[in-house]
DNA sequence: GCATAAATGGACTAACCAGTCCATTTATGG
DNA sequence: CCATAAATGGACTGGTTAGTCCATTTATGC
């Protein structure tokens, strides 16, 4: 479908245009993104361009793609360790902190392309998709990893837990940004981890790792 | 900012011309609905168009507040009499068979709007905002009364509960969308009303002390 | 039924947009 | 260095779009 970059100077200059492209994306919409605005923000030509992408819709494909590697790349991160529930919290402190920054627009990069792309796109809708699942593994991981570190109990379903986490943070980002507060994602994340952490150990250890978390600030 | 229309003849037209740019912003998106498309759907010349609204964006303002009104008119009745904890999940199962039905295409009406119009139409979003205020109001009633009845424990906090079975839905939808699965969204639900269930203990106290421990940006 | 206002139909325009085309410049490999 | 391929710049086009304008038709109130 595309043109693959021969040479590494192209394949720069390839990836500096789905960077542009993303961004604007992002601000504008799918279809309020104009090719010109894109060309303009990579400082790139319309002849660049089509020499990288056959069409727009083959770069917004690009574009969800780039997203999505965006997203993971950061989350995955952030789920590479997580021994108790407190890096949980932690990983929920993060995420609010973040939209404080960004003063709760945008929402979720990846989220925000689905009611635009889902239904019109296979192809978009399949790379989103799949960077959901990645998404959830990663979740679904941390979680196995508490469980084995007995910080859950036996009988918490993980599968389930991992899913119904991501559809909360998928949520939150929503009535965040619509809300334009924040603090929305907090109330509903700490609400989501509620259910897992009554299984969680003995108040004691609570404290402990409580306090960790609070002087670590 | 818009014409008013000053007879009933007037009133029906504007109305046609608001339903048929709900739906086709639903199957387009804001920037790939079209005016001409829009009339065409409603049956209507360019002039009518322009002769009840001052620009496509005023237009736009319209669909989000008449997607509002559908969507809660339609919640609202679903949340009328909540009684026992299986009305909520004849609730879920109501909301997945609709999706069956669309065969998971659409999302939530209003959630889809959310990222194409949040950050760059602020009366849109204040329109979307205050519609997730209503559905949240509403299944917060609901919550009381269940609470009322001895469903719900004492100690269940009503209000997080609400946002929280909000914000679960919103991803569920999304996440359904996005999968070309419903059955996701049962899963997302069904926990999420589990929690309530089980009653977990309100954690905020310690979500507002978390807080301000960390908003020192 | 008449004067006035509301509603309607549709041609028209200026701007814009995705996509084309091709001449020119720059890199690569032998 | 030379032949070839890759990369670049940008003018151009045909179709589309939001928005305009105005003549005509239809309704309303007195």
């Amino acid at each position: 479908m595309n043109e693959e970059p021969a040479t590494e100077k192209g394949r720069a200059t390839r990836q500096k245009i789905v960077d542009a492209a993303t961004s604007v994306v992002q601000s504008r919409g799918v279809e309020g993104a104009t090719l010109e605005e894109i060309c303009r923000t990579a400082s790139v030509s319309k002849g660049q361009l089509y020499h990288y992408f056959v069409s727009k819709q083959s770069l917004i494909q690009a574009v969800a793609q780039n997203t999505v590697d965006k997203v993971l790349f950061y989350q995955e991160s952030l789920f590479a360790t997580k021994e108790t529930f407190s890096d949980f919290e932690i990983w929920v402190e993060t995420l609010v902190n973040l939209q404080v920054e960004l003063d709760a627009r945008g929402g979720c990069p990846i989220g925000s392309l689905v009611p635009q792309l889902a239904d019109n796109d296979e192809g978009a809708r399949a790379v989103l998709a799949d960077g959901f699942l990645r998404w959830e593994m990663a979740i679904r991981e941390s979680l196995r990893q508490l469980k084995k570190n007995g910080a859950l109990r036996p009988e918490v379903n993980v599968d389930e837990g991992a899913l119904q986490l991501l559809a909360s943070l998928q949520g939150g980002l929503l009535l965040s940004q619509v809300r334009k507060d924040p603090t929305q994602l907090r109330v509903i994340l700490d609400g989501a981890l509620l259910r897992l952490r009554d299984h969680a150990p003995s108040r004691t250890e609570e404290a402990t790792q409580s306090a960790r978390l609070h002087s670590t600030a």
